[in-house]
DNA sequence: TAGATTTATTTTGTATGCAAAATAAATTGA
DNA sequence: TCAATTTATTTTGCATACAAAATAAATCTA
């Protein structure tokens, strides 16, 4: 009814659509593990740590807490990662793969860079520099 | 476990991070006019539309069939907008907001532009328009 | 024109996303 | 030291996200 500002030049609408681009490309490329596209990035920043706590994990993986619980519930039931109560703070819980979840980390490990090359395969360097810039700057 | 390649400069990872802090600005900016984020976007792509059918209403926002449906049926409840059967095509349905839902898709869209702008505010103009034209490359 | 196929929408089931309340343990302050 | 406060995690409830199946109507084709 308007023409002042198109909804699709609208930022969040942009930011939303491309996430979910990207949460596809990497869905697939999780497929044959049998992982979703959060559960592969929640390993990596498990793998890359060795042994984190939930709420750092929640921090650095971007997931909300009470969202990772799910996450870390489904992960635990399928032999993954086991939870062990953090001896100097009772209230904090240590994630640790187990060893069949290190296997498994390993290999969703070496599909990131692989997956964002495919993904960014039409943008040139310095387009993909740009990019990862200006996202960090939200 | 390894260092090749960090988690936190990981295409996936930054543009969910992204999306997400831009989703939380605009649920913050629809947040008295009892509004999803996603109930927003929507609102807007029926306002600029008049009348639009659902499946057409999916593509325009990029938000799933599956999930348009029940995003309808809440603003239906609310008095926004009366879905129709389409005199033509008696499988597609009309969308069309009700008085109230103009009036509220109104106050919307008229937030979109400074929202970008609020949110866009520590990027520059050319640094704004490389970023909407690299998300739209996706 | 009846059967097969395609298209539009809804339903179902599982996985986030997130605000708010609930738990439990650690820390602070009088 | 004990009550108040803070911190870590989980639980609850509601809103997407999305694959897959179900419906219903339109279209195609032998």
């Amino acid at each position: 009814m308007a023409a002042e500002f198109d909804p699709h030049d609208c930022i969040f609408h942009l930011l939303a659509k491309a996430a979910k681009s990207g949460s596809r490309f990497w869905k697939e490329t999780m497929a044959d593990l049998g992982l979703t596209a959060v559960q592969g990035k929640v390993l990596n920043f498990i793998y890359i740590s060795g042994e984190i706590t939930a709420s750092e994990l929640s921090m650095q993986a971007g997931v909300d807490n009470a969202t990772l619980t799910g996450v870390l519930d489904r992960l635990e039931s399928i032999n993954i990662l086991e939870r062990h109560a953090k001896t100097d703070d009772r209230r904090a819980i240590l994630i640790r793969l187990t060893e069949h979840g290190q296997s498994v980390a390993a290999q969703v490990y070496q599909r990131i860079e692989p997956a964002n090359e495919a993904f960014l395969k039409d943008l040139s360097g310095a387009e993909t520099a740009m990019l990862r810039d200006l996202l960090k700057r939200f």
